[in-house]
DNA sequence: GGAAGTTATATAACATGTTATACATTAAAT
DNA sequence: ATTTAATGTATAACATGTTATATAACTTCC
């Protein structure tokens, strides 16, 4: 067995860590989605949540709203429109801006994973970490621990058992 | 103003924030080496730390020790041996597993970022959030915050002005 | 009202992670 | 011993983030 050296340097490799964990748990998130018979990325949702609740936005709107930069934006926006979740049209009083709207089959996917599959991953994630308190490297190394122990996705499927 | 989704759902979206701060820290963080002048990258300092604390590994061991899979493992090693940091020899009693280990260079670069690199960034991810405590989601809205106040190369130079 | 600057989006080039698979070498089995 | 299976690394193809820059549309300012 090697030595996890992320975990030993613990604050000088949090960049790291944090980005190890994150990837972790959009893969294991994927495979909620993926098992529920779903056609989209997780990475994708956060902008149709983000249309969801504020309306239209623009493509910086976007970027913004979710946390990445505009190029970032552009090409994620540009696989929903493929996948037909949503419309983009210029701004009537500004056409440099591109308005993006759910369509209705965007509005579908929402209002089904509102439903279905969001409160599903929230209690997964909440079952992993949502006891835990302290400072965040034990928290990290708790979280790694425990989704090495129990994958998410059964994290879900239990939940879902008790409901 | 647009509201930050991602930071809004909570633990439905905690792989994405996680992945995102990750991504912001480690940026910081090379801002950090940038500034000490060496021509490193951040992501490539967890494998020259594991060489150096466990002795000459494999390919395969070097990416568990890091946790990321083999072939980024490879493509890492292929970068530290162009920069001349290690060299990679077939093991002698298998020749399908390459030994890494550090070059004279590497040794180098490692004790002097002991001394000067590696305690400031650790300082300066310790400023950020070794004083937290409580609920995973709090810290990670404090550290956001934090780095929009003070990003993590002022840390760590206002640490130095310390010592 | 037209030149020059600003802003919004698109695109190109790159970084670094992934999965799938090819290839070389070692181990195992008949 | 030779075939077959397993293992370690390399490579290809892709995903999704970044920075730098091009292009189109709006604003400003003489």
């Amino acid at each position: 067995m090697v030595e996890d050296v992320v975990r030993t340097l613990g604050f000088l490799c949090m960049g790291s860590r944090l980005r190890r964990i994150g990837e972790r748990l959009q893969a294991d998130t994927q495979q909620v989605i993926d098992e529920a018979g779903l056609s989209i990325q997780a990475g994708q949702y956060p902008f149709l949540a983000a249309i969801d609740r504020s309306g239209p936005l623009t493509i910086g709107e976007l970027a913004q709203a979710v946390g990445i930069t505009q190029p970032g934006a552009t090409r994620t926006i540009g696989q929903l429109l493929e996948l037909g979740y949503v419309d983009m049209q210029p701004a009537p009083d500004d056409q440099r801006r591109r308005l993006v709207s759910l369509t209705d089959k965007g509005e579908d996917l929402v209002d089904h994973s509102k439903k279905v599959i969001w409160p599903r991953i929230a209690a997964a994630v909440a079952d992993l970490c949502g006891d835990l308190d302290g400072p965040i490297l034990e928290q990290l190394a708790a979280i790694e621990d425990r989704l090495a122990a129990v994958p998410l996705a059964r994290r879900s499927a239990a939940k879902e058992e008790n409901s």
